[in-house]
DNA sequence: CTGAAAGCGCTAACAG
DNA sequence: CTGTTAGCGCTTTCAG
């Protein structure tokens, strides 16, 4: 029986590529069980065979299999992070904060982008409750339509059926029935525009414009802020103002959709925009700069976010700082069931940091050149 | 034996929490392996069995045990994205390639942050171990010694007792026998660096300083481009040399690294930075408005990695732009073994991206006010 | 303290 | 085509 077919591994025996537990009690000439109980640190045993197997173990590189653990019971939890594309600082920050809380509960992060597609998501949810995980977070502005959240639900049943949690990240907390169930972990989007939108109509703005409405939960959240400061001050704006301009959070809309606005008749042109996202408000910076006008003396921005690339750019950037971090632990912890003293539907608070992008607008009337 | 202690899951029957194969088979009245078979298509069930079964199954919320599968050798491969901190884009973007060919290939995608502990790499490479990881792809700068080396060769060791595959990404090749036979992606930073530096003395800079030297290999070889160009144009620099800074790539040192180079008197401060990544670069711009330094006329800077935002920043940042996004791509190909057409230790070419903040050095001298 | 034995849930020969 | 029987590698009673 001298089969030589085992991979580049260790001196091990093994058939099928690793060294079993059957192996290292076989070595150390114990049962498989004294073997578990050994390597387990199990009390019911003697400290001389303990010491014995442990050495053993480490002689042949043995390596439990965690997977089969977990069949038993015992195991690593995993939980997934799933959002549509993993790019931004935004998301990067969050999943920096869940990867905390797990390291410290010993638990795995998967990581799953469902790439825009609906199906997507589906199929990445499949598989994540096929391969047991224990919790999945959804993270990021979901589409708000009664399709999208039937659908939500339905994750939602399917990943119960196997005992894990769903929790949504990042969205506002939803009215809609269906999921009312399911916890949300947001932060107070409407207040943050509000208060930007505030900071420009304080310099004097009347002309705000606002980018980035579209059907999506976050971008509603945002717009209702700029809308209510809007109100206060005696404005109205709605969804079909030449003032809003829809756009997703990517280069090839921000520019274009940045151009739609400002590339019109000085009369008609905003004196101030409010941005859904810091990205877009980079975009706007670009598309100000092709167009020669001049920030903030012609044009005050204020973005969400808070990126790090904000401070270097000129003007500095106004925007809405997130506690992502928090966020992401918050959600590790409600996902994993961990105690946490803010409920299943926590908002957490956002801060306005004003900077160098907000000049009054008179400045613009009094431009000579 | 009518317990009731399930969670709330749905309606299948099972006593740990989940429906069965087990439970499938009875309620459809067939065996366990028939039943296997039919919701693996397997040709060997008539349509009729497969067809009961299967709506037996969808009837109970039946959702296999994907852990279970992987024992037996079918299954999900799992693969890890093992790197410090995952925040920047560098990372995200390799990241989304990493995840589009591991969705190609049905596999899954491990996310672990090391936290810059050494021993934090040791722990999670233990654990993916365990979870017996078909791959894992080590990502980002390594610090270049010995000790460093043999910690990776014993990883890969580990790994390899198991069957899963090491890759390192983003690291230059290493000449370190160690570690010899590890797969490598890397880039060509060297070349990179060294024509954003020609590209400085090419505007008529002499006086050219480096930011972010360390001991660490990417760090290494960008360096290297650095000297190289200045070599050639007759100049010399050696680490020690006052204009020559070392900074790790976070904001709490960059703010400092820069403020040293650039607060100082004229005639000691160089007219171009070489910057080891954006994120320095950035902090370099807001640095030298801090001093009141006009970009480009007082102080040109290039930067490396080619991040969104640079062309937000007034003037529009010049630099080095990657294939992250292909990186990753290749870097899952390589980890799972999948054919590749560059070999084991690819090197992808960089391509330089001069923008505005170049300008030549005489425009200083010529500045009246 | 230790070993034998019974699963965990599923797949894969092996016989009908 | 379908059922029976072995495992996969480990944990955990249950007896010594």
């Amino acid at each position: 029986m001298a089969h030589d077919e085992r991979p580049r591994t260790a001196p091990g025996p093994a058939s099928r590529g690793g060294v079993t537990l059957k192996d290292v009690a076989q070595a150390a000439g114990v049962s498989i069980s004294t073997a578990s109980r050994a390597l387990a640190n199990n009390p019911h045993v003697s400290k001389a065979t303990r010491r014995h197997v442990q050495q053993t173990a480490r002689e042949l590189n043995y390596v439990v299999n965690g997977l089969v653990r977990s069949m038993t019971g015992t195991g690593t939890r995993t939980v997934a992070f799933v959002t549509d594309a993993f790019l931004g600082e935004a998301f990067a920050r969050m999943a920096q904060g869940v990867d905390m809380t797990l390291r410290r509960e010993n638990a795995m992060l998967f990581l799953n982008s469902t790439q825009g597609f609906p199906e997507g998501q589906r199929i990445v949810i499949e598989q994540l409750a096929r391969q047991r995980t224990s919790g999945v977070l959804l993270v990021g502005t979901q589409s708000d339509t009664d399709e999208h959240w039937t659908r939500i639900a339905r994750y939602h049943d399917l990943l119960a059926s196997v005992g894990a949690r769903l929790v949504l990240c990042g969205v506002p907390a939803i009215s809609n029935p269906k999921v009312s169930d399911i916890p949300t972990v947001s932060y107070d989007q409407r207040s943050g525009v509000q208060a930007a939108t505030n900071a420009l109509l304080d310099a004097g703005h009347r002309s705000i414009a606002f980018l980035g409405y579209s059907r999506r939960t976050t971008a509603m959240e945002r717009f209702d802020g700029y809308r209510r400061a809007m109100r206060q001050a005696g404005l109205t704006v709605d969804p079909d103002d030449p003032m809003v301009i829809a756009t997703g959070n990517v280069e090839e809309q921000i520019g274009p959709a940045a151009l739609r606005l400002l590339d019109r008749d000085p009369a008609e042109r905003p004196t101030a925009i409010v941005c859904t996202t810091d990205r877009m408000a980079h975009g706007v910076y670009r598309t100000a700069r092709q167009l020669g006008l001049r920030l903030p003396e012609d044009l005050s921005v204020v973005g969400f976010d808070d990126l790090a690339a904000d401070e270097s750019l000129t003007p500095t950037l106004s925007t809405v700082n997130v506690p992502y971090e928090e966020i992401g632990r918050y959600a590790a912890r409600l996902v994993l069931g961990l105690p946490v003293d803010r409920g299943e539907h926590p908002v957490f608070p956002v801060r306005f940091i004003p900077r160098r992008s907000i000049a009054s607008p008179d400045r613009t009337a009094t431009r000579s050149y």
